[in-house]
DNA sequence: GCGATATGCATAAAAGGAGG
DNA sequence: CCTCCTTTTATGCATATCGC
């Protein structure tokens, strides 16, 4: 089952439900802002540096560019409400009232577990947005930017007030992996093999590989990968160096390795994709 | 002993690198 | 770009280790 409004480049909202085991396709990371709301069953997401068990009722914040991954938890069935929008959305409101808008999505924990009280008022919130672009009542185009506003005016005041409830790493094996994303955040663009890691993190390379892959949602050069490419893409847009120096910058020794990759996850060359932006 | 966690090996698959 | 060879990673299966 499925609804939606919106351009997913623009305000966009879409509700879907799930009973069979899904795994996210492609756009792992994107130039909008992303939210969902859990309406029923489990999942697990990765975004930025860690993993989250994510339940029913539970918020989860994607900014801009940072690198996403979902999972499936025990049932596959499940199902919620995607809201993005892009930077271009706040544009309306002054510069304080922007901070205060994205509050969510600055915070440490990506996934937000409100309270019954404030969860509540979520919960009506989102399934009244839900409702109206199901039934599509006259008007109801005006209802998405309402809820997405209110959402978040909604999340950032609680934030304001309360400290979040931390949601804990499931083991020490998902803080160490957590541990070592952090370090290839951190150290992209130099040399990275599996071996090194291993080493340095006292575990196995065969475990590491296959529990990378299981917590985080990519496989191990996958992530790298697409850790370099999105770099270089912010390089070509915000610089005008040259793309074989962006290339080295990013840790890509070879430049023709650089092209292939760039074009399998960009789905542009290095030079369209400057002069797209 | 049992289940969960961790490792190793063999091999397939994919990526990296160099040259045409 | 494409092709070919090398290096690295992914994964099924077997096995070891740990905590209880």
């Amino acid at each position: 089952m499925l609804y939606r409004f919106g351009d997913i480049d623009k305000l966009y909202v879409e509700y879907v439900k799930r009973a069979s085991p899904y795994t996210m396709e492609a756009d792992h990371y994107h130039p909008y802002y992303e939210m969902y709301y859990m309406l029923s069953g489990q999942r697990i997401y990765f975004v930025g540096d860690r993993s989250y068990p994510v339940e029913q009722g539970d918020l989860v914040f994607i900014a801009p560019d940072e690198l996403h991954q979902t999972m499936h938890a025990g049932e596959p069935e499940h199902d919620r409400l995607i809201m993005h929008f892009g930077p271009w959305y706040l544009s309306r409101f002054a510069p304080a009232e922007q901070e205060l808008l994205l509050s969510p999505f600055r915070q440490a924990s990506k996934v937000i577990r409100l309270p019954r009280q404030e969860h509540w008022q979520i919960d009506q919130l989102l399934r009244r947005l839900l409702a109206e672009i199901r039934d599509k009542p006259p008007g109801y185009e005006l209802t998405p930017g309402l809820a997405v506003t209110e959402l978040l005016l909604g999340v950032a005041r609680y934030l304001q007030q309360h400290e979040p409830v931390p949601i804990y790493h499931d083991t020490p094996l998902h803080a160490k992996i957590s541990e070592i994303v952090r370090h290839i955040n951190a150290h992209f663009a130099e040399p990275i093999t599996l071996a090194a890691l291993s080493e340095q993190f006292y575990i196995s390379p065969y475990y590491l590989s296959r529990k990378f892959k299981e917590i985080t949602g990519f496989p191990f050069t996958d992530y790298i990968l697409l850790t370099r490419v999105k770099e270089a893409q912010r390089l070509l847009r915000e610089t005008d160096r040259n793309i074989s120096d962006i290339a080295a910058e990013v840790g890509f020794d070879n430049f023709s390795h650089f092209g292939k990759t760039f074009k399998r996850i960009a789905k542009l060359s290095p030079r369209d994709y400057r002069k797209r932006t």
